[in-house]
DNA sequence: TTAATTTGACCTGG
DNA sequence: CCAGGTCAAATTAA
């Protein structure tokens, strides 16, 4: 696989483009749930080089994102007409644009609770929630007003590194119906922070950490639930397939 | 026995 | 006051 490419929409709006660049994130995600167990077997440098690269691909895609829903605000059109968008991305507290990229959750001590509106968020649609290449711990379920699944609430399991990463998932109230077939239950997963837990800094502080030996010699059975609970079957493949034929996008590998 | 999840209570911002 | 986010004890799973 090319280590970079770039991706040029022919024609349309920036809003046409946006709505591709997340259908291209969704599917990028469940391309990384679909590549990354693979790397079970392979050393752990190669999986974590593999979802760092993700990562950052994500990030970047979500860069482009937010510069187009600049553009896209100022000629007046709105996100809420878009049948992919489902949850606000960037979601930038009060304070940002001041200089502030982005706030991490310093410390809960002495500060019983805090909410975590004031992080900046990324928001994606996926029919593998569970499964992003992160160890996450859940700490909470709530049912929300007017939705007919509860929420639940994930932070990542590396707390003692310090990590402020959180995610949410919601299960859609009305699944998707893709190429004619049977539906596919679908959850929006907004994640909330950055992972400071795969830093090479806090990596190498965390030598010992018997969980991340297991990730680091590719035996993520049982130290990892999220490969646990994968299956390569629940990947969209019907759409994954769309995307790369899809004619609208050329995919220029450089 | 330890780790992970569940669940009701608590807290905070709107 | 309410909705949503978090805590932490209890419970369950490995």
């Amino acid at each position: 696989m090319k280590s970079s490419s770039t991706m040029v929409v022919n024609g349309g709006s920036e809003m046409d483009a946006l709505l591709l660049l997340r259908r291209q994130q969704e599917l990028l995600t469940q391309l990384r749930a679909l590549i990354l167990p693979t790397f079970r077997d392979a050393d752990g440098r190669s999986a974590d080089l593999a979802i760092c690269l993700f990562d950052d691909i994500i990030d970047c895609i979500d860069g482009v994102m937010s510069r187009l829903q600049g553009l896209s605000a100022a000629g007046g059109h709105g996100l809420a007409t878009a049948p992919f968008v489902l949850a606000d991305v960037d979601v930038v507290s009060p304070n940002a644009g001041e200089g502030q990229d982005e706030k991490h959750v310093i410390s809960n001590v002495g500060q019983k609770r805090r909410r975590n509106n004031d992080k900046r968020s990324r928001s994606l649609v996926t029919v593998v929630p569970h499964y992003d290449g992160h160890h996450w711990r859940k700490y909470g379920q709530k049912n929300i007003n007017g939705r007919e699944h509860a929420r639940s609430y994930y932070r990542c399991a590396y707390t003692e590194r310090n990590c402020p990463a959180t995610k949410t998932i919601q299960q859609q109230d009305h699944n998707v119906t893709i190429n004619c077939e049977e539906e596919t239950a679908k959850y929006i997963v907004v994640y909330y922070g950055h992972h400071t837990c795969c830093d090479d800094s806090t990596r190498n502080g965390a030598k010992n950490d018997p969980g991340m030996d297991l990730i680091q010699n590719g035996k993520m059975a049982g130290a990892v639930t999220e490969f646990q609970k994968f299956d390569p079957g629940d990947v969209d493949m019907p759409a994954l397939i769309e995307v790369l034929d899809n004619p609208e996008l050329n995919w220029d590998i450089i």
